[in-house]
DNA sequence: TGACCCATGTAAGGGGTTACATGATTTG
DNA sequence: CAAATCATGTAACCCCTTACATGGGTCA
């Protein structure tokens, strides 16, 4: 499983609290890695147990305390270890694609509803994602060398949604057809 | 979860034993559903308890018994349920995504071999694909009727792999040029 | 003879979701 | 005044994966 190494990854970025993470998670990485908050705060502890992090206990005035946690050199090895270890080709399990699966148990109706809702998401993501790609575009290069791969990661994001639309503009129309005359 | 709907579609469609349900995934749903045949039998047996299915003991000569499954109309009911019911978009959990993001704490060389490993995958599974497809437009016009919504199915899966295949080409010609002269 | 197909399961463990729990401060 | 933000966790549950287990038939 990677969310260990996805918040590694986002530790040597820069070293963080577990909330800073669920944070970090809902904007960059989350696009591509969902993580809820309990399983953060969850694996931070068994990362800390493994050796692989560090953390410092941080009092705050006007905030609850903090734990600020890094990466060990064991982690460093960790994530290197891993990042040169093959991985799976992702599985896909798609509610959606099950339910047009079995469409024909069900009215064209509640079809082209849940098509609609699902489009709706979609859409907002990729305008999302385009805003974020605008501001890559507008750094200076020096900066952008920096985040080409991260950016390489956006650009799965972008060609995935338009896909993902181009498909339901098929889907719209075919169940507009009656299926037969 | 769906695996327990994507059981009821196929065998509304045909009853059948864990052993057909499994091909059946391996085949068809296999390819926006994954599921081991573990899981399916499993699942089979709580949904038998639930009174969603109920089946029949069937023996053979020359291979092993075998139990034949079919929708009861409580199942039939859950099912129509369930189409009604708006599902959740699409969580997507991509190991590979994580490693190109943290990519930067490894060697581009590793990254080129991962990405041509998944290229390989993903070209397979395209040309199986657009070989289902071929067989569907080759059917006469009623059948393709019949079977026009898992055709959407496949449609994504088409369109999915070209996506992805055309982000492979921008990530391999990223990766191949150096950071910074 | 070894691999693959048919056919069905149990058991342990990992990973993720949902619900529950607390409590101060800031913003609309 | 309500909602969101900051901040951290526990516990129950569900789903999925991996490993283990069995055993006959077919095909190269």
């Amino acid at each position: 499983m990677s969310l260990k190494h996805a918040i590694l990854i986002l530790l040597e970025n820069e070293p963080g609290s577990g909330y800073d993470l669920f944070k970090r998670f809902k904007t960059s990485l989350g696009y591509f890695w969902n993580a809820k908050h309990q399983q953060v705060y969850l694996e931070l502890k068994k990362l800390s147990e493994a050796g692989w992090l560090e953390f410092e206990q941080q009092s705050q005035d006007e905030r609850p305390d903090k734990k600020v946690y890094r990466v060990t050199t064991a982690g460093h090895r960790e994530l290197q270890d891993w990042l040169k270890t093959p991985c799976k080709p992702n599985k896909i399990n798609d509610t959606l694609l099950v339910k047009l699966f079995g469409g024909r148990f069900t009215e064209p109706e509640s079809l082209v509803a849940e098509m609609k809702r699902h489009r709706a998401t979609h859409t907002t993501t990729l305008s999302q994602l385009r805003a974020i790609e605008q501001t890559y575009l507008n750094l200076p290069a020096d900066q952008q060398a920096h985040y080409r791969l991260p950016y390489l990661t956006l650009r799965r994001g972008i060609l995935g949604e338009e896909a993902w639309l181009a498909w339901a503009d098929e889907v719209d129309s075919a169940l507009a057809t009656p299926p037969l005359p």
